[in-house]
DNA sequence: ATAGTTTTTGCAACATTATTGCACTTTTTA
DNA sequence: TAAAAAGTGCAATAATGTTGCAAAAACTAT
């Protein structure tokens, strides 16, 4: 119950339903969610732009982040590495099944190193791994 | 000159002024291209609806593939792998330039191994690491 | 608890991006 | 060169994202 809102305070945020309410979705959801996703959860309560908003606050806080996608939907999960505002540190890989669509962070599977050629610096890595998830198995 | 017959022939698709200059444009570019560059360098010949199509065409026959972009922008860069309709394999690492926003095919980084937990299948293994490219260094 | 201040929200208007059906044109095939 | 197949443009429509501003809610200090 409490839960809510210590992610919130710690990130020195007002505590308002609609932030509560889509939070509390993430912190219910076993897998990544879509803009549309949490829209079609919460519209009969909320405005759309609420929610645009309220994601982007999350992603800069740091208590979301996003995961790239090769169609466009953007996706997003809670951080669970302890991220902050404006500095993200999710070295996870991303799981997206082909099957049920679902997308998982695979926390405990550590982005491996990639050796960039001559010249080229590293600021992250992002590695999505798609095929058929432990569900769908 | 014949190259571009080449590509659009042995995937059996007609050859029309649209394909070809779009192909044109993959070819002479470096890196990746988004969308709105295409329909930029296009649209006094061809309509958006056009390019849509043509790019979904490129996509589902091996001749361009897409790259996962956390913002929602869809990048389309040439397949140099010799893809094949309705199945690529171009299983290098992607590059995307935080300072000029270029993103770059790194042909030479093979996508490293990624060990899945029990459960899991993988089918493909998308990379892409951002930072400051050779350009801007 | 209350008043003042700050932050968030909803609404409306607008902009951008993407999809579909259908008539017409171009390309391919025979 | 004619018939068939494939591709294109246009218009309509849908989906997605952004902005300014006034009202509402949350926070702060008394
Ligand atoms: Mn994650
Ligand atoms: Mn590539
Ligand atoms: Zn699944
Ligand atoms: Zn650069």
């Amino acid at each position: 119950m409490d839960k809510l809102l210590d992610i919130l305070k710690k990130r020195h945020i007002s505590v308002t339903e609609g932030r509560k309410k889509i939070l509390e979705l993430f912190l219910k959801s076993p897998g990544a969610l879509a803009h549309a996703d949490i829209e079609r959860s919460t519209s009969a309560n909320f405005d759309r732009v609420t929610v645009y908003r309220t994601l982007q606050t999350f992603v800069e806080k740091g208590i979301i982040h996003n995961i790239p996608t090769a169609d466009n939907a953007i996706l997003y999960a809670l951080c669970k590495d302890n991220c902050e505002a404006g500095h993200h540190h999710d070295n996870h890989v991303h799981f997206i099944c082909d099957n049920c669509d679902s997308t998982i962070c695979l926390e405990k599977v550590a982005v491996p190193e990639v050796k960039l050629p001559k010249g080229f610096t590293k600021k992250q890595t992002d590695v999505v791994v798609s095929g058929i998830c432990i569900e769908c198995k």
